[in-house]
DNA sequence: TGTACATCAGTGAACGCGCGTTCACTGATGTAC
DNA sequence: TGTACATCAGTGAACGCGCGTTCACTGATGTAC
């Protein structure tokens, strides 16, 4: 049947969210188009009205976590602050413990190395975030700046994916610790009003 | 119909040597059984008579895997230039494109934490892996050599990974050589004999 | 040493299954008059 | 404003395919005598 013409757009962009969840919750080929449109709440279907093909869901999804994951990183470029509390958080538990909510480049890096509709974009993504990185890197002496992001990123999302692949919590959490302990120490004191 | 005795253990070799190659290649999920069977000259059918399922093959050649990569760091702890060239190794183009012979952790641990027969492997494997770089540990103060070690090879592992996933090639060579001159300069001058 | 037979790894057809994708059909919406 | 009809997103059965896995069969090897 016929349905009202606003909701086309806003089923469009439920598919795109519900995909960049699940994508990297459990790797493109771990989810089936058929849960992502139950995941809307529709039959798979009317998947085809909306994406070419389930690899074309693939790279448009990978654009739209690109946008968030740039939008979070964009709200933490205010203050060196706020750029150490922002690798605080992303070396947290919350968020090795919640891939779908968390980075693309750390929980999707192996998957879109076998995917070519995925690796533009996700190349796109990645110039991005070092450039920002770059350009807001309150570390260390800052001869290199964009050297120094590179190495700091990697270790971000090495550590990441380190974290999430192994059962010993113990040594989980001592990665992600090691990492924050080197590119976002806790202040020893309680920092003083800006 | 039965064959020479001695011919099926070098068979089981074979097949845990072909699925270690393929699996860092093109992931657990992107290699069948029957490609691996191929690649080692057999039927697919035989496979049962080595392995009681594909899970425990990839939980075994993820062993097997280890063990390749444990003998050649051991190989790397003789000296702190050793120890530099193994890393040089790790960030060269050759390791990037070439992840079937190359590094288990930055190959697979993307795939590892979505296989629950795998993740015990891998957690062994990356302690043991800890373990040595933090030993031999060559570089910068050596305050706590562990956590310097734990942070080097996140980087290294996230680099590789990263690397790997993008088209642009300048970029990707970019990554590999920020990491390595952050933890394995090349010497300024031919280094005096030891 | 020579013969008869049991063993068992390899063969390849076949299985059930879930996947990505297609398509004839449905029926409320939006439009023409 | 009220009625008749064309539109088209959603439905759900169906498709071909490759996967992991099973199994009746083969036939050279190793063993018993």
């Amino acid at each position: 049947m016929r349905y009202p013409a606003a909701e086309t757009a806003e089923k469009h962009q439920r598919i795109l969210q519900e995909a960049a969840r699940l994508f990297r919750e459990q790797g493109f080929d771990g989810v089936s188009v058929g849960q992502i449109m139950q995941a809307t709440g529709l039959t798979h279907g009317p998947f085809y009205n909306h994406f070419a093909s389930k690899e074309a869901l693939m790279a448009a999804s990978t654009l739209h976590g690109s946008e968030h994951s740039r939008a979070a990183l964009d709200a933490a470029t205010g203050s060196p602050e706020a750029m150490r509390q922002y690798v605080r958080d992303y070396m947290s538990a919350a968020h090795r413990d919640a891939p779908g909510n968390g980075c693309l480049l750390a929980a999707l890096a192996g998957d879109a190395r076998k995917q070519p509709a995925v690796r533009p974009a996700f190349g796109i993504h990645l110039q991005s975030i070092i450039g920002k990185l770059a350009a807001h890197f309150p570390w260390r002496k800052k001869r290199n700046p964009r050297q120094d992001a590179i190495v700091m990123l990697s270790a971000m999302v090495g550590a990441v994916a380190l974290a999430r692949a192994v059962d010993d919590g113990a040594l989980s959490d001592e990665i992600l610790a090691a990492v924050q302990a080197a590119y976002a120490p806790t202040p020893p004191a309680p920092a003083p009003p800006a």
